[in-house]
DNA sequence: TTGTAAGCGTTATCAG
DNA sequence: CTGATAACGCTTACAA
């Protein structure tokens, strides 16, 4: 527990020496330098970074606002944030918001009380933007309207893709498993989706759309909805994410329905288990991972003041076709 | 930007008044607490928590250690370990090592230089205890030698229970695809698997040991290997983790064998997504919830010196039973 | 019940 | 290049 002052006494210099021998070596002799670190080493020194953040009025932290810390493709982008904002020197404060306002409030207050220098929001919430507006914020997540700085894939046009691909394997009715209806990523893809049908000459049907909450049971659920009529049964799911799909392809296999034969299905993220389901899932690949380091790169350029231009980031999606979308059956 | 001088100055007391005002309301007087909170609210006051923190010597905050927070499961309970530091007042620092000792040393450097106040391991390095006893360190997924104070479930006894479910079902050749060697878990989940065959008169079988590292991939390339033999090829296949068990599913897909008419599976962990496998996953449910808040319990109790004697929580397990295991083939 | 005042360990300013 | 010293905003004896 020693502490600046005892370094600078068995230096024999001033703490104000210690203290630039730390932070700024370049400033300080070699002969001087090395004293200082000796005695460091002699008195296993290590510097109170509470009383330097108090000092510098800075927490050299980041708060990462999740609405579901457990979904597999929003802990790759937070892995991708924490090693970034590492790199930058500063650390991650999780906050799963379990998409409770309150959860969401009580986070920002960190960085109100000065515990975090900014938010990385994780959720698209357009609708809510953070009421004090001194709180730097960015979204890694975003989607059509959510205001900058954030990150973003088109969503509109991979959902469009998606559909697309489907239309070209001759479906007509394809049923969409969406997330909670006034989610801004269900209304861009909702978007593309329609944009798609309209391109073919189709008309909308409202009764195809079941309504989840990206969760796998909701998918699950949504899915024995859309597939339990009789006449004009959808002969493809276009899922919002992949894990609704992956409740969708459980409901299909407790239907008997064989997919792809008599049922396609398409999920969105490409998480780690996309590949892995039976039949793999044809998904559209966020990059997560970039996703992530530019949100952290925003968020920090902006902290340190050197706010670049390159406020609304938006990153290429891969579509990624597998074994669970084929030909329309006969 | 105000302080907490500010907020005295307007309301007409002392700054140690707001202090107390803030931090032990019931030591001021009403008609006292009301003038401060009239100001407090005037002027938007929010305390500088940098500043309390240094002056308390405390970070309030703690790091969690995760190999990988992309695993489902340990993303669990990492949720869980959030909900309740929050509950307790602290913030959870997130410390993703990739499995990598370096990172793992940087983030204890966190609790060395005061920015947290303890550490919570998801892996059981039973092996590299921090080498600084000052450090506050709980480990939440331990395992029979890990030292405490620890949270585990008894982890032979659980793979025991799984093997003999599996003898029970008629198997006699049962591989493993298994962790890396000289992890914890993978040890004392084989011990667990070499009772239950001693018990049973039945002889291990090295070369039915696979070796993976707990990912999906790895758990694949495991399976491949066991069930490319001829003869004596395994009926059943316990896999150390959900993950490889879904890997070892899609390597059973491929290979065109029936789970669990051709071969039985099981996972370990239960996982979100070990229901939505195909078949269903027989696995080891782990209470990764409550695993999670007793550990963030135990810690929180040390640092608040109120250290109670349960320094080895163990949890009960519990084996679920699905469809992808079923009677030995003929 | 309230006020006074002494720090907590660092960094930053300014003079030497 | 180095040293003296004044903050930073808060908590907490201790005194009144």
């Amino acid at each position: 527990m020693s502490n600046i002052r005892e370094v600078a006494r068995l230096a024999g210099v001033s703490v104000a020496t210690v203290s630039r021998a730390l932070s700024h070596p370049e400033k300080v002799a070699p002969a001087t330098l090395e004293k200082v670190q000796a005695a460091i080493a002699e008195l296993d020194y290590r510097p109170n970074m509470l009383a330097r953040n108090f000092r510098q009025a800075r927490a050299f932290a980041i708060v990462v606002l999740v609405p579901d810390l457990s979904n597999s493709f929003f802990a790759t982008v937070i892995r991708a944030i924490e090693d970034r904002a590492q790199q930058r020197g500063y650390v991650v404060l999780l906050g799963d918001t379990r998409d409770s306002r309150v959860r969401e409030r009580s986070c920002l207050r960190l960085v109100e009380t000065r515990l975090a220098d900014g938010v990385i929001q994780l959720s698209p919430h357009a609708t809510a933007h953070p009421d004090r507006d001194e709180i730097l914020c960015v979204y890694a997540c975003g989607c059509e309207n959510t205001p900058a700085p954030s990150v973003r894939i088109d969503n509109v046009r991979a959902a469009r893709t998606v559909v697309e691909h489907l239309l070209a394997l001759g479906h007509r009715r394809i049923g969409v498993i969406s997330g909670l209806r006034d989610n801004p990523h269900s209304r861009d893809r909702l978007k593309g989706y329609k944009q798609a049908l309209r391109a073919a000459g189709l008309a909308f049907e409202p009764s195809w759309v079941a309504e989840g909450d990206f969760t796998l049971a909701s998918g699950l659920e949504a899915a024995r909805r859309l597939l339990a009529r009789r006449e004009a049964r959808p002969t493809a799911l276009f899922c919002m994410n992949d894990e609704m799909a992956i409740g969708a392809l459980r409901a299909a296999k407790t239907l008997g329905l064989e997919v792809p034969k008599q049922l396609s299905v398409t999920g969105f993220d490409d998480i780690r288990y996309a590949p892995y389901t039976d039949p793999p899932l044809t998904t559209v690949a966020q990059p997560a991972e970039a996703m992530g380091r530019a949100a952290a790169d925003l968020l920090l350029d902006r902290i340190e003041q050197r706010a670049g231009d390159n406020e609304l980031v938006v990153l290429p999606f891969e579509f990624i076709v597998r074994g669970s979308t084929g030909p329309a059956p006969g």
